[in-house]
RNA sequence: GGCGGGGUGGGUGAGUGGCUAAUACCAGCAGACUGUAAAUCUGCCGCCCGAAGGGCUACGUAGGUUCGAAUCCUACCCCCGCCA
């Protein structure tokens, strides 16, 4: 509602930091300047709900325009979700229930309003103008598109040049894309960079309506953890955002330390002359790059959770994986009856598979073979297991790999499950 | 309607009768090292028993040929391209 005043610099950083391409920049410029509240445009799949990195970079540019006031509409892609995106590799996706696509748009909405404000987004679903549609509908949408309209979309263009398959629904992906933008009038869509196809078929599709087409406003796609794809669920190169703080925290530490500054730039506060400076100091050489992804993965994890948690997820990380000492959050537990007991290595086996901590009793051989498994005393002695029997007393832990832990307790009865 | 290609382990994808639990790459796991769960190096990577070794299950499905089949035959199911 209250429209502040769009200072300099807060246009700056609106429309420069982390943005790929705005289309047509002037205009969104000139529309931020007239100070209306904008119709901001965020569609989503409720085919696969986990919000992750990649997605955030799009969603915290929502945030910054809500912050001077403007509107989001999230669209939840019910249609379009069966046809799949066609961006994408596979073409064809298994037809969703109703019931999962329910489940599916809550998660994803718990997850958005982590980062995007609540009180001013509208949600509406494709089914309240598609639930409608009949055959004239879609004939009268296709007939205003032509095959070589499509075609012209680059992966498009690539398939069909190598003989490879297009459905029929992929091409229609687009132009219901389109026509969401024509139903809630927008006035600037966001996306990654390869929606830029998709909306500028909406800035069409709006015309073609009679409405002003919608800017177009294109965040970076965000690489992944392996540093060479883009981040995505299918890939498993991806930080989701509802991932426990250590999870989220290790996994930052393990970008490439070329991809830090993206992932500052793009997923964090931290000024443009902050960064400026850790680029300089990274290229002297003057700074240990690990201390930098620290910092890097503390913002990360206390954007998703608090500073507190950021701040025990780096100590945890320290304790782990930096000093090989015990973890202090085991929370899987083995009980045994008596003050000390010996155990044969294969009893451990059978702990770790039947908790289902590992999968299968060969893998845990293979990880005795391989010295993995430790016991850690309360002293803080070690025994590695091998094969045969190995001594312990409650309060000690049993180490499996870099960073899993079981503890033993004492306990009157067997403890099973 | 016609012609052709194909279905292999989490993924990509080799393999056309025994040397194949199945090349290679990616992912994953472990160990070493380190400046990090980075990089690098080494090893592991179907399940079950085991000291070595052995057993079982697996290459779309179902049968068949053979001492022996992912590999040959038959039927079926599914996917894809081209031409009309």
């Amino acid at each position: 509602m209250g429209n502040r005043e769009l200072s300099a610099s807060e246009q700056q950083r609106l429309l420069r930091r982390g943005v790929a391409e705005i289309i047509v920049e002037e205009e969104l410029a000139r529309l931020l300047e007239a100070g209306r509240p904008l119709r901001l445009k965020q569609g989503f799949d409720p085919s696969c709900p986990d919000i992750h990195l990649g997605h955030v970079v799009g969603l915290r540019k929502l945030r910054q325009f809500q912050e001077l006031g403007h509107q989001v509409i999230l669209i939840v892609g019910d249609w379009t979700a069966q046809i799949g995106d066609p961006s994408g590799e596979s073409a064809t996706r298994p037809m969703l229930s109703p019931e999962e696509v329910r489940t599916n748009a809550e998660t994803y909405l718990k997850q958005f309003f982590k980062v995007v404000d609540r009180d001013k987004t509208k949600v509406v679903w494709q089914s309240e103008w598609f639930g409608k549609f009949d055959l004239s509908d879609v004939i009268s949408l296709t007939s205003k598109f032509t095959v070589a309209q499509m075609l012209a979309r680059e992966d498009f263009a690539k398939r069909h040049a190598a003989g490879r398959p297009i459905a029929l629904t992929e091409l229609l992906y687009p132009l219901l894309q389109a026509y969401d933008s024509v139903m809630i009038k927008a006035d600037v869509e966001f996306g990654g960079t390869d929606q830029k196809f998709n909306c500028l078929v909406g800035r069409e599709l709006q015309q073609m309506a009679g409405q002003p087409p919608q800017q177009v406003f294109l965040v970076p796609l965000l690489l992944g953890t392996d540093g060479s794809q883009k981040m995505s669920k299918s890939l498993g190169n991806y930080i989701a955002i509802d991932e426990p703080p250590n999870e989220i925290y290790g996994k930052v530490m393990s970008i490439p330390d070329d991809l830090m500054m993206d992932y500052f730039e793009l997923l964090t506060d931290v000024p443009d002359e902050e960064l400026k400076q850790f680029r300089g100091e990274l290229a002297a050489q003057s700074v240990n790059p690990m201390e930098l992804k620290k910092r890097l993965a503390w913002e990360i994890v206390a954007l998703f959770h608090t500073a507190a948690a950021a701040k025990e997820a780096e100590a945890e990380f320290e304790r782990v994986v930096q000093k090989r000492e015990v973890s202090v959050h085991i929370s899987e537990t083995v009980g045994i009856r008596d003050s000390v007991s010996v155990v044969q290595y294969r009893e451990i086996a059978n702990w770790l598979v039947s908790r289902q901590l590992v999968k299968s009793i060969s893998e845990v051989k293979r990880l005795i073979a391989q010295g993995a498994v430790q016991i850690i005393h309360e002293d803080g002695s070690r025994h590695v297991v091998s094969e045969g029997s190995v001594q312990i007393r409650p309060g000690d832990v049993v180490q499996y790999g870099k960073r899993r832990f079981v503890r033993i307790i004492n306990t009157d009865k067997e403890t099973e499950a």
